[in-house]
DNA sequence: TCAGTAGCGGAACGCTGGTTCCGCATCACC
DNA sequence: GGTGATGCGGAACCAGCGTTCCGCTACTGA
C-alpha cells in the first residue's frame, strides 16, 4: 500500500499527489462541478498528466469518494461501549461536519447506480459498520427500532444537505433529526 | 388570466400548452435535467416554437416552479384551525409527496440565488404562508421554538429530495422528521 | 377561395467540458 | 555528461446543449 507503483518518475508521483489535492480542495468547494481543466490548472499541471494518472473524471471521483467514504466510517467506531451514543455522533457530525463530508454522503447516493469498483466496495464497508451500530442501538431501545439502514442514511444525507446552505442552522437541523431518532414511533 | 394573450393562433396556443405539459412531466422524471430538444421532441414541434413561446430554458423552469409552488403553499392553509398541524401536515406532503413535489421543493433553493420573477413572487408568497403557519404552532408549543423558517425549509427540501431513492421508506424518514419538530429542545 | 401574415421546424452556431494525441522536455541510468 | 525512454503540456477533437435564424407552412379574415 505504501509504494504501490513501484516503478514512477519522482515528478510523476509528485503529479498525481497535487492532482489528488487539488481535486480534494475543488471536491470541498462544490462537490463534483469542477471540470477537469481545472483540476488540471490548480495542481500546476497539463490536462495530458491529468489522464495519465486517471482513465476518466469519473474514476477520479470515485477515488475521491471511496477514500473520503473509509474515513467517514472508521471514526464512529471508536467508541464500541456505547452504540447509541457512537450511531447520534455519527449523524452529527455528518451534519455539522464539513460540506466536503455533506457532498460524500450524497456521493453515497450515486454509489447505488455507479458500478465504479472503488467506491462500491468502499461503500458496503460504511453501510455494513453503520448498519451494524444501528442495529445494536436500536436493540437497547435508544434508538426507535421501525427505521431501516438506507432510512437513517437518507436522512443523514438529507439534513447534511440542507444544513450546509446559508441562513441555516446545522445545530438546529441535527438536533431535529436526533430528536426524531430517539421518539418511540407514534 | 383565462386569455392571457388575447390574439393567439389556436395551434400556436395548442403547442404552448403541449410545450408546458410535456416540460411538466419531464421535469417530474428527471428535475431540471432536459434539454430543450427533448421537452420539443415531446411535444411534438421543433425548437424554434419553444422559444417563441419561452425566452429561455430557465424562464420555462421558472414558470413551471412558480406555478406548482403556489399549489403546494395553498393547500395546507385549509386547515386555519390547527396551525401545527397544518405545518406537519405539509411536512410529511412535501416529503412523502411525488417526485415533481420535491423537485419542486429543491427549486426553492434555487429561488434564492434566481431573480426570475415568477419565482421571486411565488417563493415569497410561499415563504410568508409557511412562516406564519410555523410561527403559530411554536406558539402552541406543538412544535419546537429553537426553530426558523429558513431550517425547516431546507430540511423538509432535503428530505424530500433522498426520500425518493430506492429502498427508502418516505413514511419513516417523515415520522422522523415530524417527531423532531415535535420534541422539546434539550 | 385567396392573400397576407403569424407561426413553424429544424439546420446551424457558439460555448462548455470530457477525452485524445503528439512533439517536446525531463528524468534515470550508464 | 550523454542517451533513451518516460512523462509532460496543451492544442485539437468531439459531443451535448442552449440559442438564433430563416425559408416555408398553414391559419385567419375577407
Amino acid at each position: 500500500m505504501s509504494t504501490p507503483s513501484p516503478a514512477l518518475r519522482i515528478d510523476a508521483r509528485r503529479n498525481r499527489e497535487r492532482l489528488l489535492a487539488a481535486a480534494a480542495q475543488l471536491f470541498e468547494e462544490k462537490g463534483a462541478a469542477f471540470s477537469v481543466d481545472e483540476a488540471a490548472a490548480r495542481a500546476g499541471v497539463g490536462t495530458g498528466t491529468f489522464y495519465r494518472n486517471f482513465p476518466t473524471k469519473t474514476a477520479l471521483l470515485s477515488a475521491l469518494v471511496a477514500q473520503q467514504l473509509d474515513e467517514l466510517a472508521t471514526q464512529p467506531v471508536e467508541s464500541d461501549g456505547d452504540a447509541a451514543e457512537a450511531v447520534l455522533r455519527f449523524v452529527r457530525d455528518a451534519i455539522t461536519g464539513s460540506r466536503r463530508k455533506h457532498d460524500l454522503v450524497v456521493a453515497l447516493e450515486a454509489a447505488g447506480y455507479t458500478s465504479a469498483d472503488d467506491i462500491s466496495e468502499a461503500s458496503t464497508r460504511f453501510r455494513q459498520r453503520i448498519g451494524d451500530l444501528l442495529a445494536r442501538a436500536q436493540e437497547t431501545g435508544a434508538v426507535r427500532g421501525d427505521l431501516g439502514l438506507e432510512d437513517l442514511l437518507a436522512l443523514v444525507s438529507a439534513a447534511s444537505a440542507s444544513a450546509s446552505r446559508d441562513g441555516v442552522s446545522a445545530q438546529q437541523v441535527a438536533a431535529v433529526i436526533t430528536d426524531g431518532l430517539r421518539a418511540t414511533p407514534t
